[in-house]
DNA sequence: CTGTTAGCGCGTTCAT
DNA sequence: ATGAACGCGCTAACAG
């Protein structure tokens, strides 16, 4: 009969460990001045009453949401969806991306991004006001979005842009840029058949709104000049 | 140039609307005892300054969190991610309820379950008590469970179970029960070979884990003693 | 109908 | 090295 002794809080652990709010709070966040004997026995305590901070109350003092949000575009997403012949955008790289989230205590948390409509501003700022997450990740094509990165730092949520485009488009945001060798990869996929003797090659590339579509063209491109020369 | 005029709270908007906090919070809500011009009064405040309420805050103070757990097996789902056979356990059902969810101002989070370590109790534990969902979501093979929905219904969250047993399984757990009609569906396709003149008809099951195959082969067994007789 | 008071669980000054 | 006090944004009792 479990009894209902939900919602342990830093204070039973406290009054447990038999010390203040703030001794339990700096072990929980791995703070310094606390004598290990303290640590040990605040740790204890923590794992005996299966104590679990609450994000949202972390969240409320300031200190971060452990939340982090993955835009990818809406209209693609739901079409394939409806089309059942799925990307495979989670198994791609969104399952990933929750994993590492896990490991680092973090939630991934996906948004789907409507860039058709004016919409825009008002949908996701009011995501990021509601969720206030930590950081935020592109897919493709919002990476190069200018009206997402712009929102994103406007609400001061730092982001990574999985195959974005470089600085060249206006010295603008920061944030982290995450690729592949888009342009290589085809570059030795061409190669390869060119090596089996192939001559003919043709390339299907993706919908020119994907700049990596670009890149990957100019790789087989510049591959089949190379052999014809 | 956009003024860093994030953290727009309630307080703004009771202070433009020059109403209480008390009110603001009312019109969010769509609680009743708002005259219809105040309600409209601070609506325009809150449009105007973009307000949006923090989940954290409404979460704190006893109100939900507008989160809901989607719950899945964590090594099937890893495991199919790495083979890139992936089942689409996204596509099938979870986009689906993401799409739902966000009509109605909630957001899912997955979160992928390792039921064969006994980490079970403390992991799940540990996510509900972190997010303090509204709600969960279980898919097969946990949909029949005990343990994760006995952990559930300790932490007072409420769940709905696709594809999942009835209560002869010992009375328990309430929850709701989502399912398609598996036998029926099994039926209504071996039916259709049987009438196309076929008399041969093999069935490949999903894994016995999965209850839901079981009441597939139920279908077509049946309809193929329906036809020999 | 509306405003006032009191926390929710936690981090963050400050004292000690 | 530790504790007390305050505030985060919001809702839930109670006044009025």
């Amino acid at each position: 009969m479990a009894r209902r002794r939900l919602a342990v809080t830093i204070k039973h652990v406290a009054a447990d460990a038999g010390v203040s709010l703030q001794t339990v709070s700096r072990v929980i966040n791995n703070e310094p001045n606390v004598r290990p004997e303290m640590r040990e026995r605040v740790q204890a305590s923590i794992d005996r009453l299966g104590y679990v901070p609450s994000i949202a109350a972390q969240r409320m003092s300031g200190s971060k949401s452990y939340l982090i949000l993955a835009l990818n575009d809406r209209e693609r997403t739901i079409a394939d969806w409806r089309a059942r012949q799925g990307t495979d955008w989670v198994d791609q790289m969104l399952l990933g991306g929750m994993l590492e989230c896990a490991e680092h205590g973090y939630r991934l948390i996906f948004e789907l991004v409507d860039t058709h409509e004016d919409h825009l501003e008002r949908e996701l700022g009011a995501a990021l006001a509601a969720l206030q997450p930590d950081g935020a990740i592109l897919t493709p094509p919002h990476s190069d979005n200018q009206e997402i990165l712009r929102i994103l730092t406007r609400h001061h949520v730092p982001y990574a842009r999985i195959g974005a485009l470089g600085d060249e488009d206006g010295g603008s945001p920061a944030g982290v840029r995450v690729s592949m060798d888009d342009e290589g990869g085809a570059r030795l996929a061409t190669r390869h058949l060119i090596d089996l003797g192939h001559r003919r090659i043709g390339f299907i590339s993706g919908p020119a709104e994907y700049r990596l579509a670009g890149w990957r063209v100019d790789g087989w491109r510049a591959e089949m000049a190379a052999a014809s020369s």
